[in-house]
DNA sequence: TGTAATGTAAAACGAACGTTTTACATTTGA
DNA sequence: TCAAATGTAAAACGTTCGTTTTACATTACA
């Protein structure tokens, strides 16, 4: 595991569970084992590294959910929430609590959230043999529904958007 | 408008749109118009504060959501957002930014939430006449998702959102 | 073997943080 | 009318912020 690796492995830790702008990068240092001089030489600032966590947890998100079943996209995350813990979307945290003021920061997320809405409308034409960016809609709706009410109900909020999607899969099927 | 009701409506504006934690005392002294002295005097700390203020939020939230349809909840939370904007859900943010580690802010947000949960619930019963725990939950993560999603989809979200709710409410009623 | 490169530890930078204090002006009520 | 209460403006408190620098150790390769 090389410097960068742990630096952002650490960074993204920190900041998903105390939140970006009340981590200091002296807590950060110390998390990934190195000096500031050696962070900064890798990262260049902190919203720069902010900018690649997101990147990073982009790329292993959506990794998750290569799957071509609404029903396995909520399984999915469902097993997201269960193994990295239920904090609200990481993505929209992130830019709220920047007022979407840092650029590299705002631009990340934009991105991420186009990756995902494509990824969804990609599973829904999967599932269904053609497309239905209405019911894309309500599943992008029931997935960000999960992802937040998991916070304070747990994996009920999963299970009850999984249910939900498939009535309304039923429903666009017939 | 007296002195407490204007700093709390300045620190409800800047901390929604800027983050809590991002938000220094004195942006906030300048935006209210009172010296800090005057608003360490009526509001204790900021961490204080930002209780009140989620109180006052909680109030002015519930009171849009006093209807008697699960379709009408769908149509205030538009309302609201259209208002207000689109920027996810205040108090899971302000928990998230703190990772938790503010008991004031934490209870609010965790009472918040709880009153938030049986509004949903009484409004289900009154729409089918009895409970279903399972539907309400399900409109619950409608809610929340439309919330989210509203902050990079609009409009288009909630209204998703709302012809889920009500294809739900129909297979429920049946 | 020697020299670049890359690392650490720690001090220092100026700025901003949340909060308190000092000095003074205005309002309020017996 | 005088004193208590309440306000402002602004400086100061010690701490922490993100970032850079200084001084030195280790590694890698010609």
């Amino acid at each position: 595991m090389d410097r960068t690796t742990k630096l952002i492995a650490a960074a993204e830790r920190l900041f998903d569970r105390h939140g970006y702008v009340a981590t200091g990068m002296d807590r950060l240092t110390r998390a990934a084992g190195m000096s500031s001089r050696t962070l900064y030489k890798h990262a260049g600032s902190k919203d720069a590294l902010m900018a690649r966590v997101l990147g990073a947890r982009d790329r292993r998100f959506l990794r998750r959910l290569d799957v071509s079943r609404v029903d396995a996209l909520f399984a999915a995350l469902g097993d997201w929430l269960r193994v990295e813990g239920a904090r609200g979307c990481f993505f929209l945290r992130s830019r709220a609590e920047t007022g979407g003021d840092v650029p590299e920061i705002a631009e990340a997320v934009a991105a991420h959230k186009a990756a995902y809405r494509a990824r969804i409308q990609a599973v829904v034409v999967a599932e269904l043999g053609r497309e239905d960016e209405a019911l894309a809609e309500q599943v992008l709706v029931l997935l960000e529904g999960a992802t937040h009410a998991a916070v304070y109900r747990g994996a009920e909020a999963v299970e009850a958007a999984r249910a939900a999607a498939a009535v309304l899969v039923e429903r666009a099927r017939a």
